[in-house]
DNA sequence: AACTTTAGTGAACACTTGTTTATAATTGAT
DNA sequence: ATCAATTATAAACAAGTGTTCACTAAAGTT
């Protein structure tokens, strides 16, 4: 890689890194601005040009080349082999918080514009969930338990678990961030009792819960 | 009333509509400008100032004063008296999704901004989630198969529920605008019993998962 | 060493933004 | 009928917006 394009990169990433600093403090993308996101990567307005179209072409190219490999990292972070004898739920759960934790920005970018308010953005977005949900559909038929469900209960029940997690996100960020981080581990360990309890709910449910059945409550 | 305050309000309201408006062409709060505000509620910027301190101020009103009210006919219309006798859940999901078939706008709203640009309105936002959920949760421990349910659990299931009603509206508003409307009573049909399965899934896990019991997966 | 390519600069542009001010017009009260 | 109160107007303001253009300077190529 040549030293041009190597420093070409760094400010296209600086431009990136710059949006999700602002998305971090509470700014949805459809109300950045071009030039807030140029003087924040340190960089003069026009300059923005030689990497992006215009900022729909940036929030694409956000989520199409970061936020998938979030999403890829979710997946195999929670499918991997070498699970603790107890508890696989929770020790998945606690993975998926502590990778929200790493990158919150991502996270947060993903939470906010998943409908938020550029259509760019958020059909991008949606995109890259549907293969999620694809492929998380694909690993529950593989767990045993799901091995004689029927495809479009798979189906169904890899979107719920898709929502569950995304509902978790900006729960678990806000309660990092609003506390006086002391004791973190404690906060971590906690949510993810919370968060196991739900997942367990959904499977447990989906399950036992015969399609066609009718169970009126 | 007098003709003058009549009038003010009716100004008040077009502002309130015009936010509506652009929300439901996919623009987000946040990214909503004062001027284009008045302009499509037909009055001249300046005139704002006599209804509203700024934006964000607008944006609580429209959620205290309009968006509380839809969640609260939305509990009344889950558990309200004189249920048919069969297929209780179908019928209650049903009458949601016909409730956002009636004002899309005021639910897409509330979808967006739920985790969107403006602090102000996500909080707002937040305070009426919360009270609804409480409500919920009272409603479900009445219900006979949670009478005996510990509070906790209530609560959490409660937040569940909440976000998988959530979770149905932006899908349900796609459904219909992408749709050639022709028989939409049968895509209503269909896209209830989905909603309706998904709400016996998580009722039916809640139900007979006991607490503190693990169950591995 | 000379030439080309290109990432980044700085100034300029037409336009939109929020907010203030004085003024017009109409309703409510006397 | 007269006067006060107030909703809405029109014009102006400084500041911020996206985008363009000619340019500098450094890296890649010959």
């Amino acid at each position: 890689m040549s030293l041009r394009t190597r420093r070409k990169s760094q400010t296209r990433e600086a431009l990136i890194q710059a949006v999700l600093e602002q998305g971090s403090r509470g700014d949805s993308f459809s109300s950045m601005s071009l030039r807030a996101i140029t003087k924040e990567a340190g960089v003069v307005p026009a300059a923005f040009y030689r990497h992006f179209k215009d900022m729909e072409d940036l929030g694409k190219t956000l989520v199409d080349d970061y936020l998938t490999l979030a999403l890829s990292e979710l997946l195999k972070s929670i499918f991997d082999k070498h699970p603790q004898p107890t508890g696989q739920i929770s020790a998945r759960v606690n993975r998926f918080l502590a990778m929200i934790s790493e990158r919150p920005d991502y996270w947060q970018f993903l939470v906010t514009e998943r409908w938020g308010g550029s259509p760019a953005v958020r059909k991008a977005i949606k995109h890259q969930v549907v293969k999620f949900e694809s492929k998380l559909a694909k690993e529950l038929s593989e767990l045993g338990a799901f091995g004689s469900t029927p495809k479009d209960e798979l189906k169904l029940l890899a979107h719920m678990v898709t929502n569950l997690f995304f509902s978790w996100i900006p729960d678990w960020i806000e309660l990092q961030t609003s506390d006086p981080d002391a004791k973190s581990d404690k906060l971590l360990a906690d949510y993810t009792t919370s968060c196991a309890m739900q997942a367990k709910i959904l499977f447990y449910g989906a399950a036992h819960l015969k399609m066609s059945t009718l169970q009126a409550s």
